[in-house]
DNA sequence: CACAAAAGCGGAATCGCATTCCGGTTATCG
DNA sequence: CGATAACCGGAATGCGATTCCGCTTTTGTG
């Protein structure tokens, strides 16, 4: 599947109510967002902006798009958290500074950054995204905190494979995620390894996980 | 959610033609899941075992517990796989050989063992499981060949999100997973690292990734 | 073997949701 | 002010999973 529209013709020359009914629709979805993380209907987000669906889907041709678009401005803030991990005192700690704030803020607001890559109003700021990685990247090497072997891949893999834990056990055990990622950052340097801040996964926390993953693969 | 059904008193005193519908849904079921990795109907399976609906739902409350019980025998393997790599001849190498044949054998069959390990059935085998994991860790640990402080969980966040990896990229950029795990085990490692076997990521690869991800959590 | 329950059966009917359609409305522009 | 393209609302569709229910076998018994 390649990136499904989105290449919406952005909010140019809407008839003004139009503009206006986006907005409201957009606020709505916002709304139920937050009270129900993505679980919400079509139907919810047009009541409750007080349009017909009709008009929810003339301007957002599927739900998911519907939901990127929310997603976009949580997408921004996350190129702003690039920008400040680069601007960190210490060069050698901007990756793990710039690693564990983008976990902290997938944590936070829910949104991780994957198919929002592929949208068409998105790829400024990706390769602006990505050009910002790779001097953090460069940074850390310098600074001799990275084995030389690390790429801006594996780096996306890293937050990529963290967002599933964040995503699966949430709030009910950040530990998981927590300790993890202390010891993959732990595994990506190049000498010994500091001990981690985390205390240890519990069985308690386990289960969150357990249960989040299906058996089978259902794509 | 604690597991639903599949409490399911075991194949026991079936009328005799219902234990048969019950082995040519299944059977109807695993091809089905071969040919289309579950993207498929109840209606499909039903219709291809020669039953009605209602049959298939009364045996199986709900189509995952159908996938659930399809899982089982690749389950089974798991353990297995566990059992062979603590025969590993070399102690200090056994942590490494499970995790990665763990991985390999996800790969293969498309099974994660996730839900699973909540069944009713499944439940020796879990502990069995566990058990065979601790010694794993343990003649590692004996062996000098991970840090002390990671546990039975870790390894299992291990596993989990490499499961992750493998299900979102299949078949279609298989280095990613791979070389993710050879970072992460040189990462579980007292010492220093030994270079990996894989080559690094492109960014073909990572499309695969980027594309699997939504950009808000749907749950 | 006959017979009443118990256990099964098929598949139509429901339900929840996303997505599509279309007849009626309203900004906008000349 | 009139034409008309852009909008609207919301009923209708489509698709799956899941539920329901009247009819059929199996099975246990006498």
């Amino acid at each position: 599947m390649t990136s499904t529209a989105s290449a919406a013709p952005v909010d140019q020359k809407l008839r003004c109510d139009a503009a206006r009914n986006r907005e409201r629709v957009l606020a709505a979805a916002m709304e139920l967002y937050r009270e129900h993380g993505g679980a919400f209907t079509v139907e919810e987000v047009a009541s409750r902006a007080g349009v017909g669906i009709g008009t929810v889907y003339r301007r957002f041709p599927t739900k998911n798009a519907l939901l990127d678009e929310l997603a976009r401005p949580f997408f921004e803030q996350l190129l702003a958290t690039a920008q400040a991990a680069r601007a960190h005192p210490r060069p050698a700690e901007r990756l793990e500074v710039f690693i564990r704030s983008m976990a902290e803020q997938h944590a936070a607001t829910g949104v991780r950054s994957g198919r929002l890559w592929d949208t068409a109003l998105a790829r400024p700021l990706r390769d602006q995204y990505q050009r910002t990685v790779e001097l953090i990247l460069a940074d850390a090497r310098d600074g001799g905190r990275v084995r030389p072997d690390v790429d801006v891949y594996d780096v996306g893999v890293v937050i990529w494979t963290v967002g599933g834990l964040i995503d699966a056990t949430g709030r009910a055990a950040e530990v998981i995620w927590r300790r993890h990622l202390d010891l993959v950052l732990d595994g990506l340097r190049p000498g010994g390894h500091t001990s981690p801040t985390t205390r240890p996964i519990q069985q308690s926390d386990w289960e969150a996980l357990v249960v989040a993953a299906p058996a089978l693969r259902l794509g």
